[in-house]
RNA sequence: GCGGACGUGGUGAAAUUGGUAGACACGCCAGAUUUAGGUUCUGGUGCCGAAAGGUGUGAGAGUUCGAGUCUCUCCGUCCGCACCA
């Protein structure tokens, strides 16, 4: 064994060693249990950034812990490869998408493999593959054929300078990032995917996710959005019924006007004569389509001139025209109730509208001021003609069922989910799988024609995708009816990827299905670990995709992930300089020296190039625009890997955000010297006789006890906890207590080589190179990644005797050894005469003792 | 705006079921070694105080013998919002 720790040597050795043994490739084996764990994919943007490696540590963790449980383990890696940046790449730097792709394909997986993951590449998807698509293609096709597929009118952001469709990120103030223009909201037909359809099983199976983390549950709950309420009719006067939807039926006599999008056909139709209402429907086209910008932007509406007709009482209210209203939502039409919900109390205000208070509290020892604000609990009914007295809830039946009477309305459940619009109209994706035939309609390219090939060999200059004026693609004729005919040139949103390659990894190289039987040997997957960012979205169509796969008999499962760990950011600190024109230059960390004070305190902070000093901006998530991102290989490449991933595992608990620190590394790294330190200085003493548990002093004992106090500790904080950072500071302090025992007996290298094995084994799945080369030289020459995990000799943990705290009014006041099963009595008593206790009880009356065996005694006093 | 989280020493954090606040590290201070490999080793370190002791988990209130943990109000930070992935 080498004195001195070289972890580039190492850990290029037992990455060889794998890779020849191909320790990590998997087969099913229907005998064994099985643990599919699954980090989410990467995006191939150029290089890893720091919060890939602590995914992937994360998931490789959980992996080898696994593995050394016994289990047959499935950890595989691909890449979600089609997407936006991949075209602006292509502009930018003039080279094509498919190239630009996978030559960052090829350097990111030699990066992953620097950092030891324990993957099976022969599962390696790409989702640009022709290979892989034709299959979501074809499940695309058989969706069209189970009629859960349609096309429809929806929105856009259209740039009118650069002729093109911009995603939400690109919008930036209502302009387009390159153009500049003002955007316009465009209507174009779009496929969609009927995930409404599913609404209810998708909200209804999130209570079988046990061990997902209640906050993504709920998210995913409020996002669907279920509600129960009245879809009712207001009759417009010269025109047809506007149908809004409502969740307080009890405050219809409270409507004073209704309001509708600036896209509704009554808007249309009431700009037809009005110039101020052209106006105000050109201006709302401008916002852009995300609902956070529909949100926070000023609320604006402008009368149409129509009146609609209370369903009740038939009198007329103004119908409006409200920017804030969504036509996508609903029927793009809403009821308003100015005193009880407060966005229609401000728009009432605004324009002068009528406020007429129909609830007021159950309380009746306050008067609601309704000059103040919208009053939005429920309570008892008032100004509601016969459905006065009712409470809100008796008032809801009440009216739902007048309404149903008179044929003007009745209960409905309604989700805030809406359809998911799968086209975009963009090159780099997946082509949608549909022929365009005069006669025939949209017409599902057979599955004897799949996959639909994206060519590659394109110029790409951002003006529009390629595809759409290559008629060497687009020009087909028609699979029913055999015209002339032309393909769809939309691709699909690339959610749709990344919606079931988790079940693909399982039947990777099956070439004659989607998926085969080996899907339902892995799958479910049993652990799913990635950013908390994709809490919503990306875990519900997956979700979606599942069930669709289901119940096409291609799954067996209801859900996809067992089991679910979302993980936090990495951030770092920024620094900046002010220009000279007021804007801010960012330096990244790497090259600032920071001065503390004799406390310890950050005082100032300087470039270590010119000396000068340099502003703090703060922690902030790693970003290219702050420039305070840490290149991971740079680390690797000075520490080596298993470092990273300790100070990854080590700085904070996966689900929180992580803080990047140089110095956290360089403890991480000084961790892994002293216990090579320790294992070189324990082996170089030579052999070590049997450990013989009869023989041990009290010293030794100890060690023992806390060799096995740990092992419960780490192994309960891997499996159950997922507290990594807590797992590594046990074996911290287990290994601390091994280098202050000093004991060169027989006996005593016994407990010190039992300790030590230990801590290699415990730290194994997070830095598995040391602990592969560490495990040899305390005399293995089994495989340590095999080998089982340690197991807790129950006895090594008695106790005879233990602590119990003192306490005089909840404050500490003195400690007391017992026995370990001494009894309640027995503790009071020694408690009560404890010399330090009976300075606070000696001139005050007891009131009470509470007595919590093994733990502590509380006396209350008064006086 | 809506939905979801978070807030503890100089710093990252720990405290798992309401029971000793600050484990384990980083930084800092003092000392030793005088250094091959981004030195190594020993001791100290929440704050105030000479000590006894007091005090302390974003702010304020509440429940309890006992609150970092539970409840309410407020403040601040972060994530998502359907075309970034």
């Amino acid at each position: 064994m080498k004195e001195l720790y070289h972890p580039r040597s190492i850990e290029a050795n037992v990455q060889q060693h794998w890779d020849q043994n191909q320790s990590f490739q998997v087969t099913e084996q229907p005998g064994k249990e099985k643990f599919y764990c699954l980090s989410m994919f990467p995006y191939p943007s150029g290089q890893l950034h720091m919060g890939h490696v602590r995914n992937y540590t994360i998931g490789d963790v959980v992996s080898r812990y696994q593995r050394m449980q016994g289990k047959n383990v499935l950890q595989p890696m691909g890449w979600d490869a089609f997407g936006l940046p991949a075209e602006n790449a292509a502009i930018q730097n003039k080279v094509a998408p498919a190239k630009w792709t996978f030559e960052n394909i090829a350097y990111m997986k030699q990066q992953l493999k620097t950092l030891g993951f324990g993957y099976d590449w022969s599962r390696e998807v790409a989702t640009c593959h022709p290979e892989y698509y034709r299959w979501e293609q074809w499940f695309f096709t058989q969706l069209m054929d189970k009629g859960l597929v349609y096309k429809k009118n929806s929105m856009v952001n259209w740039d009118p300078v650069d002729l093109t469709v911009l995603a939400n990120e690109q919008v930036i103030d209502g302009r387009g990032w390159r153009s500049g223009a003002l955007i316009e909201r465009k209507e174009i037909p779009q496929w969609f995917l009927k995930i409404t359809d599913y609404a209810d099983e998708l909200l209804d199976d999130l209570d079988k996710l046990e061990h997902w983390p209640e906050q993504v549950k709920t998210m995913q709950k409020n996002w669907i959005g279920r509600s129960e309420g009245v879809e009712l009719k207001f009759h417009v006067e010269g025109d047809g019924d506007l149908t809004v939807f409502t969740t307080r039926p009890d405050t219809l006599m409270g409507v004073t006007y209704v309001a509708v999008a600036p896209q509704h056909p009554l808007a249309t139709r009431a700009a037809a004569t009005s110039p101020g209402m052209r106006d105000f429907i050109v201006e709302a086209s401008h916002i852009k389509m995300a609902e956070a910008d529909m949100a926070t932007m000023e609320k604006k509406g402008i009368d149409t001139g129509f009146k609609a007709l209370h369903p009740i009482s038939g009198k007329p209210v103004p119908v409006y025209v409200a920017n804030f209203v969504l036509m996508e939502y609903g029927s793009g039409a809403v009821m308003a109730v100015p005193a009880h919900d407060q966005r229609d109390w401000e728009f009432a205000h605004k324009y002068g509208l009528p406020i007429q208070q129909v609830i007021k509290p159950l309380t009746d020892k306050t008067e609601y001021n309704i000059d103040l604000a919208a009053f939005t609990d429920k309570g008892e009914l008032i100004n509601s003609g016969e459905f006065n007295g009712l409470t809100s809830e008796d008032a809801f039946k009440a009216i739902a069922f007048h309404l149903k009477q008179t044929g003007k309305g009745e209960v409905q459940i309604n989700f805030r989910l809406r359809d998911w619009g799968v086209s975009r109209q963009r090159y780099w994706g997946t082509p949608i799988p549909v022929i365009n035939c005069e006669s025939c309609g949209p017409v599902a390219v057979p599955a004897a024609d799949l996959p639909v090939v994206l060519p590659t060999d394109v110029d790409f200059d951002g003006s529009g995708s390629p595809i759409k004026s290559m008629p060497e693609f687009y020009q087909t004729s028609c699979p029913t009816c055999g015209k002339d005919a032309t393909r769809e040139t939309d691709t699909f949103d690339t959610f749709m990827e990344s919606s079931w390659y988790y079940a693909r990894y399982a039947s990777r190289n099956c070439d004659t299905a989607m998926l085969d039987e080996s899907a339902n040997y892995w799958g479910p997957v049993n652990q799913y670990i990635g950013g908390i960012e994709h809490a919503i979205l990306h875990l519900l169509y997956s979700r979606f995709f599942h069930k669709l796969m289901r119940d096409m008999g291609l799954v067996d499962s209801d859900e996809p992930f067992e089991r679910l760990l979302t993980q936090g950011m990495v951030l770092a600190e920024t620094y900046y300089r002010e220009d000279a024109n007021g804007g801010q230059s960012w330096f990244s960390p790497q090259q600032v020296d920071v001065q503390h004070d004799d406390k310890g305190t950050i005082v100032a902070a300087t470039l270590v190039s010119d000396g000068k000093p340099v502003v703090f901006g703060g922690i902030t998530k790693m970003s290219k625009s702050k420039n305070n991102g840490i290149d991971p290989q740079v680390m690797i490449d000075r520490f080596g890997a298993d470092t990273v991933r300790l100070f990854m595992m080590f700085a904070a608990p996966p689900e929180q955000t992580l803080e990047w620190s140089d110095s956290g590394v360089e403890g991480a790294h000084r961790y892994l010297k002293r216990l090579w330190k320790l294992v070189y200085d324990h082996v170089s003493r030579g052999p070590v006789a049997a450990l013989n548990i009869e023989t041990l002093d009290d010293k030794q004992r100890e060690v023992r006890r806390k060799t096995h106090e740990t092992i419960g500790k780490v192994s309960d904080d891997i499996e159950r906890r997922q507290t990594f950072n807590t797992a590594i500071a046990a074996v911290m302090e287990l290994t601390n207590t091994v280098s202050r025992f000093i004991d060169a007996g027989p006996q005593g290298r016994a407990v010190v080589q039992e300790a030590l094995e230990a801590a290699v084994a415990l730290l194994s799945p997070i830095v598995p190179h040391i602990a592969h080369q560490l495990w040899q030289d305390l005399g293995h020459n089994s495989e340590l990644l095999d080998s089982a995990w340690p197991r807790i000799d129950q006895d090594a943990l008695t106790r005879s005797s233990i602590e119990i705290v003192l306490q005089v009014n909840g404050k500490l006041r003195g400690r007391l050894q017992v026995a370990a099963d001494a009894d309640r009595d027995l503790i009071q008593q020694l408690a009560l005469a404890d010399e330090n206790v009976q300075r606070y009880t000696q001139q005050a009356t007891i009131r009470k003792v509470i007595v919590v065996p093994g733990k502590l005694v509380n006396i209350v006093v008064s006086g």
